[in-house]
DNA sequence: TATTTGACCAAGA
DNA sequence: ATCTTGGCCAAAT
């Protein structure tokens, strides 16, 4: 079954799209967001969100790393910390605190 | 078209 | 607990 035209540039726009819906105080991952999609593409994820942020219409200082880590900035890592505990998280140097406690799924999510 | 690159991930040592 | 290694996949070069 071959793929529609159409959906071939899905990738990137869905990740925007995703990552849009996620509220503030909340927070998703690379993971999250490359399953979300039916994919594996994490390291993508991040590339897309590196070369094209939608700037400040789609939150991507919201996306961090699976295993809590800070993740990465374009406008560096202590910019991005800044930003989420403004939105009520706390941080241990670069772990997130309660982490699982503030990640949001998304609302077809596969089995966890 | 082929190769390299990453804001990653999970498992080993 | 930290560090290394191999793998993974879309995008850029």
């Amino acid at each position: 079954m071959k793929k529609s035209t159409s959906e071939k540039n899905s990738f990137a726009k869905d990740c925007y799209e995703l990552l849009r819906r996620v509220p503030q105080g909340y927070v998703t991952t690379y993971k999250d967001l490359a399953l979300a999609l039916n994919s594996k593409a994490f390291r993508a994820v991040g590339q897309i969100m590196k070369k094209n942020p939608y700037a400040p219409e789609v939150p991507c200082h919201r996306v961090v790393c699976s295993n809590g880590n800070l993740g990465g900035f374009v406008h560096g890592k202590e910019a991005k910390k800044k930003l989420l505990e403004k939105e009520g998280l706390s941080f241990q140097k670069e772990k997130i605190l309660n982490f699982d406690k503030h990640k949001f799924l998304f609302p077809i999510q596969k089995k966890n």
